[in-house]
DNA sequence: ACCGTCATGTAATCGGTTACATGATTCT
DNA sequence: AGAATCATGTAACCGATTACATGACGGT
C-alpha cells in the first residue's frame, strides 16, 4: 500500500539498524547509537550520522515506522514494521555470501615495512599493536566475566566471544612478529 | 614546483598503492591489481576501479609520477616520486592510530541471530562460516607453505601469516558456535 | 542564570562501488 | 576470421565520513 516501494538495495548497515530495532523495541536514533557502542561498534563501527539517516531511509521504504515527538527534542522513534521483519528474517536465512574484511592499518603497515628500510619501524609497530591488542583482550574478558555471571548465554555474547579469539590471535601474531628470529610454526 | 600541491589526505586505498608502487617499481593500475589480488586483497578489498582512480589521484598531487605510452593500449605507468617516497616512510613511521575493523557478515548475522527464532538459522550458519573459513586456513598453510619453500621471510609473508592466525580463530570461533552445549573456556 | 555536556540533527563533500564500454591479445 | 578473455579505462551514483550547528537537560 506504501506507493514508494523503490527498490533500495539493504546495506550491512541497514541490517543493523533493522536488527538493533526488532531487539531492543522502538528506538531513537540516539539509542542505536548507543547499543551500537556497546555492542557491534568494538569490530564493525559506524558513525553516528548515518544512525541518523539511515533510519530515515528505511521508513520510507515502508521497513521501520517513524513516529516524531511533539514537545521537547522532538526526536524520532522508530519501530519494525512487518516488512522490516520480513526483510530481516529472509536476511538471516539466505546464505551468507559476503566473505569478510579485516582492515587492519597495523597490517597494513606491516606489509610495506619493510619499504623503510629501518628495521625499528617493525619493533616500533610490534610494540605499539601488541599493546593495543592485549588490552582490548583484557577488556574483552571482563566484559565476558560479566555477561556470563548475568547468565548471559544467546548469540549476541557468543559475537563478543569472536572478539576474544580475534584479540588472542593478534596478540599472538604480534608477538611472534616481535621477536626477530623468525616466524614459528603457526 | 608543483603548484597543485593541494591538501589531499592520504587514505589507506593511498598507501596501499604508493606501498605497491614503491615495493614493486613502475606499475601499470592493472599490475597493482594484480599485486592486490595475490596478497592483501585477502582480507582488505579494493575494486580495481580504485585502483585506476587513485595512482590519478596521486599523480596530480605529485605522489606518482605519471607516464602513458602511445601506441598499443595506451596504458598509464605510475612511479614514485620523492614526495611519495616521503608521504610512505612518514606514514610508516607514524604511530597507528586507528584501530582495526572486522567486517564480517556471518558474524553480524549471528549477532542478530536469535530473532530468527528458528535454532536452525544458527547451525546452517555455523556450519557455513566453518566450511568457507577451513577453506581459506587451508589455502593460506598452501601459501604459506610455497613461500618458506622460496625462503621468504620478509613481513610481507609475516602478513599472510596473519590470515593463518585469523583463520584458526574463526575457526575454532565457529565450531564453539556449533556446538548446543554452550560456551566453552577461551 | 549560566555552563557544560548530552542529544539530535543537517549539509556538504568525497571516496568507494557498480555498471558500462571499448580496445588489445590470444586461442581455435 | 571470429570468439573469448584480458586489460584499461570512464561515468554515474550513492553511501559513508566529516563538519557544522543548535536545542535540551542537569548541575552549580
Amino acid at each position: 500500500m506504501n506507493h514508494t516501494m523503490s527498490t533500495l538495495n539493504l546495506t550491512p548497515t541497514s541490517y543493523v539498524v533493522l536488527g538493533l530495532v526488532a531487539q531492543c523495541g522502538p528506538s531513537t536514533s540516539y539509542d542505536l547509537k548507543q547499543a551500537v557502542g556497546r555492542s557491534i561498534g568494538n569490530f564493525w563501527s559506524f558513525p553516528h550520522a548515518q544512525l541518523y539517516t539511515e533510519p530515515a531511509r528505511l521508513a520510507e521504504a515502508g521497513f521501520l515506522d517513524e513516529k516524531r515527538e511533539q514537545g521537547g527534542r522532538r526526536r524520532r522513534t522508530y519501530t519494525i514494521t512487518e516488512q522490516g521483519r520480513r526483510a530481516l528474517a529472509r536476511w538471516l536465512a539466505e546464505s551468507t555470501a559476503g566473505g569478510y574484511e579485516v582492515r587492519d592499518s597495523g597490517l597494513l603497515k606491516l606489509f610495506f615495512a619493510d619499504l623503510a628500510g629501518d628495521p625499528e619501524v617493525v619493533r616500533k609497530l610490534a610494540a605499539e599493536q601488541l599493546q593495543a591488542h592485549s588490552d582490548r583482550l583484557a577488556t574483552y574478558r571482563e566484559i565476558d566475566a560479566q555477561l556470563e555471571q548475568q547468565g548471559i548465554t544467546d548469540h549476541t555474547r557468543a559475537t563478543l566471544r569472536f572478539g576474544l579469539w580475534y584479540e588472542q590471535a593478534a596478540v599472538q601474531f604480534w608477538q611472534e612478529v616481535g621477536q626477530p628470529q623468525g616466524i614459528g610454526r603457526c
